[in-house]
DNA sequence: TAAAATCGTTCACTTAAGTTAAGAAATGAT
DNA sequence: ATCATTTCTTAACTTAAGTGAACGATTTTA
């Protein structure tokens, strides 16, 4: 399992087995029960979670209802955005199946930054691209329309269409799950003809 | 003006004379016409840009249309997906107003960077930063209908609604310029009411 | 295993956005 | 100052999403 996040980590730097024992005396590898919660709204935390194997989810409660913002699946990882501002979290994390992961915390990172600075152009490389890719699906969600959203889903995350529930899909997809459904039933109707 | 740029970096790290020298001999500072075009769909560049006043737009050509996805002004920086990704831009940036920024290539930095490691600290919680925004503003924008959109946006950056014309508000805000005008009248009706 | 809760689909109806077109208003150019 | 272009608004019509409700199907739990 650990051999994942090395081989994860080897992408952007590579590492010595010293570097790779302080890591693994961190004791950050955790296994997670579907549904279990991360993290609720409300609470402050320091936490950045990696998943190596499953999926977790990021959703809001907004006048009762739940919305789904964001996936994560294998080799992805998440720092909710009150670690960045010291706020307390707007949003949930759960699991969406049984899920191994990796929790770390700020106070850890400050530290093995600094006794090794490569993890520091690591990270900064890492959220740099998050950034990009985060800003590419945020334009290609606002210029396309709920159907052509959910055929790029098709394409780009299939899996996700099977492992997550459709009403847990219809709000990432910015719409209503009877709206998903009528959508799927629409393309199916249109794929026949 | 290259004040403004000093008193950004000075919330993130301190700079000594010597290393506010070495940028300014850098010599990154542009003046750009209103409407001129910073970078093209299709050319591949590794400029970030930084606007020290005025603004700047990113906007698509998808089907002919015009499709505004970002907005930059004072205080914002950029550095397009495709410096990250190493691939042709798929968007074009131009400058709204007449804008004064900086223009910085992807080579300075990393020559920066290895002058000053604490530049890579700041690089990386920058982007840490603007990545936890923008998921933010992702999130808001999925659980929000066009309506509550403009609302929210008359809030945040009322001054966008002033500086920016209606049809690039309008993509950017995920809708048609006639569904806009149209949001506009029916929010003016319920506040007469 | 039975009862309860959750989830997905369908339907009828309402509301709002997309489309097409026309004209007024503002802006820019000569 | 006038003409041309661009931008904004309005309107009628079409299409799709929101809403509320009902009904199986599946999953959970007692």
């Amino acid at each position: 399992m650990q051999d994942l996040l090395f081989d994860f980590i080897s992408k952007y730097i590579s590492l010595t087995e010293d570097e790779k024992n302080t890591l693994i005396s961190l004791d950050i590898f955790r296994s997670e029960k579907k549904g279990s919660i991360l993290l609720k709204a409300g609470q402050k935390t320091k936490n950045s979670y990696f998943v190596l194997k499953g999926c977790i989810r990021a959703y809001y409660i907004l006048d009762g209802e739940e919305k789904t913002t964001a996936f994560y699946t294998e080799m992805e990882g998440l720092t909710p955005p009150c670690v960045t501002n010291k706020t307390p979290s707007e949003y949930y994390i759960s699991c969406v199946e049984d899920t191994i992961l990796t929790v770390s915390n700020t106070d850890m990172e400050v530290e093995v930054n600094s006794k090794f600075p490569k993890f520091e152009i690591m990270c900064r490389i890492l959220s740099e691209e998050l950034l990009a890719k985060e800003r590419i699906n945020f334009d290609e969600f606002k210029t396309s329309s709920p159907e052509q959203r959910y055929l790029n889903l098709l394409q780009k995350r299939p899996d996700l269409i099977q492992r997550v529930p459709q009403y847990q899909l219809a709000s990432y997809l910015g719409i209503k799950p009877q709206s998903l459904s009528r959508l799927r039933a629409r393309i199916l109707e249109k794929s026949k003809t």
